[in-house]
DNA sequence: TATGAATGAGCGTTCATTCAT
DNA sequence: AATGAATGAACGCTCATTCAT
């Protein structure tokens, strides 16, 4: 029994945390009902109540949730690259290419929820929030800087400000994607472009 | 009267607009209370309905004003630079410099707040939120266009593709200033470097 | 001075009794904001409390103003005539004939608001509104009285019974031609042939 | 479970009906506040919402159930008489003895709240009223028709005036019996005697 | 005297949460 | 473990009434 009610309600849990973003991102947080949710998870409302304490704590679920699905989106893809720079562009192109994937207009109405939510409260989510921010960061920085290190990247570029800088333009794109009709791609290859230009190679006649 | 009344009227109207803006910033739009709004701006709840039909359009407001506000910044500097580039540079620096004037972490959550608020009203908000970006847009392509026509720009890049990714990076600034201790002039800074390697004088030697 | 002032405030008077009246009929009582009173007016809302000290002041002058044009339609006709059955005629004549004129939806609608009113504060309006129809009722009676006393009306009849049922037929019109189309004149012709249908000539081959 | 709950809030629903209706007739339908009817019926407030919508909802339930009730006084009398104008008097005997049962005055205030309702939001609420009233228009008139036919009421009367007329005279002794003591019984009288005189046989020499 | 901005109490309605079943 | 009826605390909004001008 055990075993069987720990799959159940693992499954429920996610059911529920799926419901609930799916319907946050839908109709905003404040504006769904935990009626709505588990109309969506196919539960009554009560129901929700064995597996989170709270609409708060579950909406915290879900963001965190989000959030870790973010970060693994950059984390995922440098193992598998030989040269810094190309994982730091294997990088970006997963970054960027995550913004065409299905979901991603909910991947990003919820990271929004989420700086929102953690703006307005800064003990509760603001911790988790900068230590998620800060962990991508210091692990673009790095990247940044093993480039640096391979002579594929100026070295009189400040890599902190860089990855800053990089992490920006993805998160810009995914704001702006929002409200127009933007072509990402585009918006990637002037990355690209950039990256290039800022390799000790292109310069090479500058120094010189 | 009506002198003093229209005036009266007037600062009223702002007073409520301010205290609005203040509240939905700090609070978020749905957990901000009319209450809430009058109290910051010192009358009854009651009295914001002479100025205001509705919450709604009371939002409304603040976020096209929010919005003006925000093209405001981009487009007040142009006219007094010389060349394209010093034109390019002089919005840059206005727009990030204004991340650290008063008000701007309320600038920067309203902007947030409209995003989302068009993200899941398209019919209400989204024409106006688009068009505001649209223009936005444009206005940053059409310096960078000029900057190439000058011959300051290489003229291999995309322009409009160049201007999203610049207004990406700065809406991707302020987001992330949100939730962590940015250094937003270093960033600002590699945004210059960026656009100096970007102009055809780098790849041919800036320095002889 | 104080003749004009008191000219003034006669009309003002009547003028504010009028709209609200109109408003009241159009809207419902309840409906009927001061500032709609106020509007038809064309005054101030805060205008009215030199006039009538509350909402309910003016309701209670307006139902009663109703009531007595509702009397006078009964008692103005009667002097007129010569013979007491021809007095009756007249008089339903007239009360059948006012249900046509203009504003006679509005009295209608008014005389149910007033009778709703004093069904329902019968501490309040009960008391007038008794009276009003208690006078109206006997001022029938005493009709049909004179008509038996005259011979013209089957003595066999009970007078009071008789009114009451004369009274609650036009009430009835009144009340059905709200909400459906009544031909009113039909319905008057009903009445006439039962008045000449209760007179002893009618019925003379009965008791010989 | 499913069968107590249907029990239930079938139930519970009367109760809400009831308590409604009670509350409308006692205090006014705009001055009933949901409170007062959740406190009648013994439950909260927001219960309610789970049986109706909205306010406007109870009251055309309550409305509807009025008329409703109104009408079967009317029709459920007929088919157990044998002659045509004996059926129309039992239908008058009930329409009459009905105003003495209990809640006959909470019926007759709705039925003015419904003619006030109906006249003021034509669109909503008039057709349905309409509908009602040329209903029991329609069957009084039938019935007369049936006993012109049969010989049993003089057949140079107009059927529907004098159907209106009937029907008015039911209406206005409600209203009337509203607002003074009435011997409807003796009203009742009269129109039975009326009926008697509006027959053929009357004129021939009823005795005889 | 008249205005109309302001108040404040109160209403219809919603919904997170609880709990008997 | 799950249900869903019920609660009760708010919230947005209205409006009779007041009062400084």
């Amino acid at each position: 029994m055990s075993r069987v009610t720990q799959a159940h309600i693992e499954a429920r849990t996610q059911d529920i945390l799926g419901s609930a973003l799916e319907m946050f991102a839908r109709k905003g947080v404040d504006q769904t009902t935990m009626q709505d949710i588990a109309t969506e998870a196919g539960i009554s409302a009560g129901a929700i109540y064995r597996y989170f304490p709270s609409k708060d704590d579950l909406l915290r679920a879900v963001l965190v949730g989000c959030a870790e699905e973010n970060q693994r989106v950059f984390e995922g893809v440098v193992s598998e690259e030989t040269s810094p720079v190309r994982a730091l562009r294997a990088v970006g192109a997963k970054a960027w290419s995550s913004l065409k994937e299905e979901g991603a207009r909910e991947q990003t109405i919820m990271n929004l929820e989420m700086s929102l939510a953690a703006a307005r409260r800064p003990e509760e989510l603001g911790p988790e929030q900068g230590r998620m921010v800060a962990g991508t960061l210091a692990f673009i920085e790095q990247v940044v800087l093993q480039a640096q290190v391979a002579g594929e990247l100026d070295t009189s570029l400040n890599a902190r400000a860089l990855a800053q800088t990089l992490l920006a333009s993805h998160v810009g794109t995914k704001v702006l994607a929002l409200e127009s009709d933007m072509d990402t791609d585009a918006v990637f290859g002037v990355i690209e472009e950039i990256l290039q230009r800022l390799s000790p190679r292109v310069t090479a006649g500058r120094e010189g």
